[in-house]
DNA sequence: AATGAATGAGTTTTCATTCAT
DNA sequence: TATGAATGAAAACTCATTCAT
């Protein structure tokens, strides 16, 4: 799978040190992103809290929105990569139901970033965006993927366009669970949202019930 | 309902004038939100598309924060105004079915003003956020009465959480139809989409089919 | 004869108010300029000697680069204004003679300004400098018309390319008087360059010998 | 003629290898300046131009103004050691015609370089300034002796002031061809302006007429 | 001798807010 | 009430120079 990425110009060759200096600043910027959002947080505020100096971190980026874009980036990457222990392939209930219960510990690990991408995305110019949206596209794909091999091995019955829509909900479900953590984690243990969730969806899909 | 608001200062003493004014901002302000966002849109372009000079705006704000406050509390109010049609209390799945079509409709209808809405709140300060987030769960509110009034009348049978998880995804939904319009709207028209979240919805609820 | 010139953007209204704060910036920009160069003054700088701020000296303006523009072009039109004083027009030896005289009496006076025009003309970016290089080519024709109605008249006798390289040299000349006065102005007062120079001139053209 | 200038400090010892990396440094330079001016061109880019890193360029100079220095100082002895090819002590009025060609065929030849000082020197501070303007100098003290031979030999008949305004005019009116090229060269060929200067020049010592 | 990553003072420009008219 | 000129703090970004390797 070749990833196409949009390149991020840096000053500096030591292809290690830009990568080294990078993940500093992505860790530096979330921590910043969620508290403040990206707009209230300056570049200062970005490299101070990277370990570096303003201009060390102008030798790694070119412009602010380049920070943003790496954030959002790298976040993606890691949700993806966590979502890859997942075996999409083998069609079985249990391992849908295993998926998607992964999916929202994953989120639930992840909200703070999340939430940050959710809330920032946005900001990234018209250039750029197409390539973080790709992401998430993909993203809905691999949870599709994961209903779709049910459906081919007749475990499930529906079309695709429900499968789409399923798995759009549950990519969404997942979100909000980070998103709007004031309302649904007021309410909710991550394991009863869990519950509640997977018993409305395989109920949903075919009256099959989990447990209650 | 007592409506408890924060107040936004004025230092105009006419209150229709007030209110016609910013209603002029608001409308000003929300196109210009929907492009460029809250952060990248100045004052002076608020005050332009609102009609008047930068300094007669001031005298109906204090901050630029005001002119966003005032907007999400207006689409708030507007989305509320709208749902207040429905029938909450009736408890048939009819009327379930016609709350929750109906709300995807107003979700469409307004999506520009939810996307704003939604892309901008956590640019509020934290002071006048929980005002907005009230509103938040009103709505929701709204959607778990329309619910609950059917497991009251004995139509379905659902304990509280349920319910609850329930109306926060239907809310969600809703939202998700304009915020992800990009990926969701090339694939589905507005009816196909609320044809499939009920369908998935009700099947969800206890094995009831509407179509299909 | 209508100025094409290019316009620059102000924020503010008031056009005579615009002329007058123009006409500050400029004559502190020129103080500045002439002693440190364009590029060694800041913006900073312009808007103190300028007596306002900096805000408000960016309501005038647009970029820094908008202020040696209203500074060369503001020089090249005091300039021309004066040699507008100048009968082109009589063809006789008596008034060009006058009228050289008199250029280079207003190269003179007005020689710190010609010196940071000469000097930061070439900072001026590819788009505005045809404007302000049309007024020099102005100035020169000025010079050309000069002598042209003396070849009309039989008072000389020359081709057009000649008249053009005299008009050319003169033009020179005056320039060169307040450019290399660190080197001229060390070997001549004015009045002896001026002779000297329309000696050569009037000797060059047809033997004609003034003094000496 | 011993030569005093200004030593540009460098940390290197071996200067064989001082001469050949600043010889690079200022043919890279020159390029640079020609198209983008002193202030605009970056130390980074000089030392790439030149073919080696920034941390190796500073080993050989002290600060950016150096390597504008060492332009100007190469460009002034470039010129001066082609100039020194004349025969400036014949005395002859042919002599002193094929060294005002020479001259002018110089200043074509080299008219970019000739541009690049012509606009820099005032970037120079004014500790390093003398040092280059001693040069130009040198250069009108060239023409003069030119000049002053044919006096010296009977050939001419003009004062000390008048040789003084004569070598400067020449001077100025050979930069001028390259730096008012944009006017100059659309109107003349090299040739015909070699021609007519030549011309108005010996007409204007004592109404000799060399052509036409 | 050569390299290039690190530094941070300094630069231009923006824009929310005020206040005299 | 309405206006818009004035303000200056704050922001993004640059680049000459240094110094450890």
């Amino acid at each position: 799978m070749t990833e196409k990425r949009r390149q991020v110009h840096a000053s500096v060759k030591d292809i290690q040190l830009i990568e080294k200096r990078r993940s500093e600043m992505i860790r530096g910027a979330v921590q910043l992103f969620k508290q403040k959002g990206f707009h209230r947080t300056t570049t200062r505020e970005i490299a101070k809290a990277s370990g570096f100096s303003i201009g060390t971190m102008y030798e790694y980026i070119r412009t602010k929105e380049d920070v943003l874009y790496l954030v959002c980036d790298s976040i993606y990457d890691q949700v993806k990569e966590r979502l890859q222990q997942i075996d999409f392939e083998q069609g079985t209930l249990e391992s849908l139901q295993l998926g998607i219960t992964y999916y929202f510990r994953v989120m639930d690990e992840m909200q703070d970033e999340v939430l940050v991408m959710h809330q920032e995305v946005k900001s990234l110019s018209k250039d750029v965006l197409p390539y973080v949206l790709k992401k998430e596209v993909e993203m809905v794909s691999m949870m599709e993927t994961l209903i779709q091999r049910c459906v081919d091995r007749g475990v499930l019955e529906m079309d695709e366009k429900k499968v789409h829509v399923l798995a759009q909900n549950i990519f969404n479900q997942g979100q909000m669970w980070g998103f709007r953590r004031w309302m649904i984690q007021k309410s909710f243990t991550l394991d009863e949202y869990i519950n509640l969730q997977t018993d409305l969806l395989f109920a949903g899909i075919n009256g099959y019930k989990t447990s209650n």
